[in-house]
DNA sequence: ATAATAATGTGTCGCAATGACACTAGGTGT
DNA sequence: ACACCTAGTGTCATTGCGACACATTATTAT
């Protein structure tokens, strides 16, 4: 699937679009996966269009999968945005035009109200890729400011407060994470949800209390002081802990 | 705005529509608004489509006043169903027919995604109004099993989950009840919405507690048995516990 | 080597929140 | 007057949580 089709908007459905924030998390900082526009020189988020016979979930992983090389990722819609005016000055377009893509005008200068969706995935795992639109995919830090095409900074706003309510309800610290892990990266990753520090001690004794983790013989040893213990999260458990919520608010 | 205008199809966005699950409390039951279906005598959420220039929260809005007479009411987004075969074989269309009402066909027979909306109304000051299609429109409880069209029973559970996630986020008491209200009637609220029962003196100390309502000198009288105290939200207080979320799972 | 540095592992203490539970007070109907 | 039901209020033991201290282990500087 890595093959570039040209785009054929005859596929697609009219007026509906869908915009994913991919989440990673790597030296311990949450970042986006972005799409840098060739000409417009602005980032976008990895978006595209409905197909006749998928259904949002479908038509998003398949987006995902074109910008990621990844499978069956964890995505959840968020929020539909609906502002008349949000797809006006279309920048996409433009980027097509000089492309040379001979976009369909008749296609894209429809107004469009776009499906906001989350993907949690394993940072180490991604293949940034390209689009026709953009010159490069990279991962961009939530603390890094860089200019977005239309409404994709609110996008990724509405995503991370909907991240972090649902940081209790939804596996994230088990996608995002690698399968195993150190007690402190764990910290730092709901640290950098939540927007806020965690007394480190306070914290690890409610992780283990969830009874969701699975400590490690092992050590992770490479870096400077003290070597922490791997955990790795207990499917069955978790699952099963989710299920009720992981009580109380961080 | 109870004119009954004929309905226009070109003023419409295509294929994307909208359902709003209208949730009143009332007789100690959580009902949901619904219309039912003149001829296909099956009952619908109150829906609609988006025009050109609204956002989907102005067209909920508008959508909801038509079926309630209330304007400015508490909506919120929870859902976009797009199953690709969601609107087949859709008897509204049968209905307007019978109905004389000479539907666009062309309009009707394509595909919608649609986005679900619930919102939170005062019972009491609710003038139920039928549609176009439909010839009567009632408060149904929960409880109650009816036949829907499409996956409109599946939309009215996925509000609910929704509604119980969000209990402790969104001011779901302050705009469910009647201005004054009872102890044990908020209690029913969050019972019913929660699906278990509460342990009363524990569900009072821990509202309470939040500080976010006022007792007032009144009783309820007329009921049979001891008359219990009456309560009213400080809306300024509930505002600002809302903005933390009100601690702790029930 | 040795010490300084810095991060991790582990434990304690007191307060506040919670769940389980019992008694008293105020209404109705007989 | 009494039974019956519901509402108001209080207690107690346990748990959860925030604040905090000390020991351990790895790297780095001297």
């Amino acid at each position: 699937m890595t093959e570039t089709k040209p785009f054929n908007s005859t596929e697609y459905m009219n007026h509906i679009s869908l915009d994913c924030v991919i989440f990673g998390f790597n030296n311990n900082e949450l970042k986006v996966l972005l799409l840098h526009l060739k000409y417009s020189k602005e980032y976008a988020l990895p978006g595209g269009f409905l197909k006749y016979d998928e259904t949002l979930e479908q038509a998003a992983q398949r987006i995902v999968k074109e910008r990621t090389g990844l499978d069956k990722l964890f995505l959840k819609q968020f929020k539909v945005f609906s502002d008349p005016d949000r797809s006006k000055s279309n920048k996409a377009i433009f980027d097509a035009d000089m492309a040379g893509i001979k976009p369909d005008k008749s296609f894209f200068d429809k107004r469009f109200i776009s499906v906001g969706f989350y993907a949690l995935v394993d940072f180490r795992k991604v293949k940034p890729t390209p689009d026709l639109f953009s010159d490069h995919c990279d991962w961009v830090s939530l603390n890094t400011d860089v200019s977005m095409l239309l409404d994709h900074k609110l996008i990724i706003e509405n995503a991370i407060s909907t991240l972090r309510l649902q940081l209790s309800q939804q596996p994230i610290g088990l996608k995002l994470l690698p399968r195993k892990f150190t007690m402190p990266e764990l910290q730092t990753l709901y640290e950098t949800i939540l927007g806020r520090d965690l007394d480190r001690r306070n914290f690890q004794r409610k992780m283990l209390n969830y009874n969701i983790l699975d400590k490690l013989k092992e050590r992770k040893t490479g870096g400077a002081h003290k070597s922490p213990y791997l955990y790795s999260f207990n499917m069955e458990r978790y699952q099963k802990a989710l299920e009720d919520g992981l009580s109380g608010i961080w």
